[in-house]
DNA sequence: ATAAAAATGTTGCATTTGCAACATTTTGGT
DNA sequence: ACCAAAATGTTGCAAATGCAACATTTTTAT
């Protein structure tokens, strides 16, 4: 789904020179461990060379929202615009690699050594509109104001990005109730409640929008 | 409140060349207004010299809903990604003066010829960090439960910003309702409740938290 | 200054949603 | 293949929210 990488148009050889002035450090996480905590500092970046992982918060009912979803390429930290207040947290939803870089240092100090700078300052205008456009959908998903409506959003926007009317949710179902940020069960009736007055055909995570 | 603006370390003789070579262009907008219909295309991108404006969607059920307020200094258009599904529009809050300039224009085909173009790419990153941070700030509001976790978020995101616990609403309540994408005389309920449980104090738009 | 329009405040009632509790199915690990 | 854990499906009931309708106050335009 993620189009812009923030290697773009620089080539493996460049790439590894890059990796190397930029003192770029590779960490492997396990299934369900905790990312974030290993970062040090606020300036410091992670770009998810395989695997996956979400931003998650926890509030103090302890309810969870899955803020953002992080697959292979992108690229997430506090310098990428999070928020950072405290209750954030980066989990390996797979056995993932990440690669830690120092944003400053990708943006600033590279400026007068490294020929690839202004392809990476490019290929961070695009990570970030890229970000922005996904925070409008997940924003016109959850101004919705039913939890029906909250659903046929999100499907459409599903449909649109793959470009049929049939697809895969990417999520279980718990997990797009906190996606959606409503309650589980009664995000399960109203799916049924669909399904019953002809709107979208579902075998487990297998979707269809029949309008 | 934005604290990064386009133009950040470009003095004013510079920024008058750069306006040429743009081929920026300068309109006055009346209050209410209709803002967006006069870019003509995607890639042009629109900055509130004065004035302010709000970038609006009107749902199929008529539902208005505040997507972003603009003030001075401030930046929109879809190249700023802003997901272009047609019923959005821009409408101008008070008179305005907006200045017009292409995009692609600005990041790229200056290039080789105008020094300030470095400066342009690195602030056009900050307008975008601040954009999803102001977006991430509107999520943790939206995925919060009930209206009255809502408007806590949204006033002490308020707070934290003007780093004072008394600050004045920049909505009307009618506004404000849409922006948080509730009903207003549910809304109008609830803020009673927290004035007569002792959560806040509140004087016309005048609010003080008191916790 | 005045009238009209918009915003705000308030309330009863219908509807939707959340919650709890449990049954059933699927998944993951050994 | 088996067990345990997680996910899913289902439902009655309570609570929160939305809606409608109207009164009152504030704002805006002339």
């Amino acid at each position: 789904m993620t189009e812009v990488n923030i290697f773009n148009n620089i080539n493996e050889e460049e790439k590894k020179r890059l990796l190397t002035c930029l003192n770029a450090k590779k960490i492997n996480f396990k299934k369900e461990q905790s990312i974030i905590s290993n970062i040090q500092n606020t300036s410091t970046i992670g770009y998810i060379i395989s695997g996956s992982a979400d931003l998650l918060r926890y509030d103090f009912n302890g309810y969870r929202t899955i803020l953002e979803k992080y697959n292979e390429n992108d690229v997430f930290g506090d310098m990428l615009a999070n928020t950072n207040n405290g209750e954030l947290m980066v989990i390996a939803t797979s056995d993932c690699e990440v690669l830690f870089m120092d944003y400053d240092h990708l943006i600033n100090k590279c400026k007068k050594n490294c020929p690839y700078h202004t392809t990476i300052v490019n290929n961070v205008i695009n990570i970030l509109s890229d970000k922005v456009n996904k925070q409008n959908e997940r924003i016109e998903i959850l101004t919705k104001r039913s939890i029906r409506e909250k659903l046929l959003e999100y499907f459409n926007t599903i449909s649109k990005n793959k470009i049929s009317k049939t697809f895969y949710l990417p999520f279980t179902f718990t997990d797009l109730a906190d996606y959606l940020s409503i309650d589980r069960s009664s995000m399960s009736r109203e799916i049924k409640n669909l399904k019953d007055e002809g709107f979208i055909a579902i075998q487990g995570k297998r979707i269809t929008l029949l309008y």
